[in-house]
DNA sequence: GGTCTGACTAAAT
DNA sequence: GATTTAGCCAGAC
């Protein structure tokens, strides 16, 4: 068994990453998500900034247009192919966004530590 | 190896 | 209420 209980030792920085993408992958279709409650879910909630940072380093495969910030505000949508990539994924899932804002965002917010728990 | 920055968040001013 | 400060940690220079 792996160690898992140290805060953030040098040998997390990679599992890190890592869970931040199987976390990201494990977000239902249609739901949505925080930079905070992902590291929360980690263990590093106070480090959101990680989770992000994660993001710009994160594959493909990884639906990076489910994470917002906390106020589901799109601020990563720039970080895309195009500003509006983002956007136009979230609303193919059902999501309406308007002004870079995410409607309703309460009701999509996926939290994994009360789901996958 | 020190310094800066970054897709965040919360509290303080 | 909008702006600033502070905290967190890893990657790039």
């Amino acid at each position: 068994m792996k160690k898992q209980k140290a805060p953030l030792g040098p040998e997390r920085a990679k599992d890190f990453f890592r869970d931040v993408y199987e976390v990201v992958k494990l977000i239902p279709p249609g739901r949505v998500t925080s930079y905070g409650a992902i590291a929360a879910y980690l263990g590093t909630k106070l480090s959101a900034r990680m989770v992000g940072w994660a993001m710009n380093a994160s594959p493909p495969d990884v639906p990076a247009h489910r994470v917002v910030n906390r106020n589901g505000l799109l601020t990563g949508k720039h970080h895309f192919e195009t500003p509006d990539t983002m956007q136009q994924l979230l609303e193919k899932e059902g999501i309406r966004v308007e002004n870079d804002q995410i409607i309703n965002f309460e009701r999509h917010f996926w939290d994994p530590a009360a789901e996958l728990l």
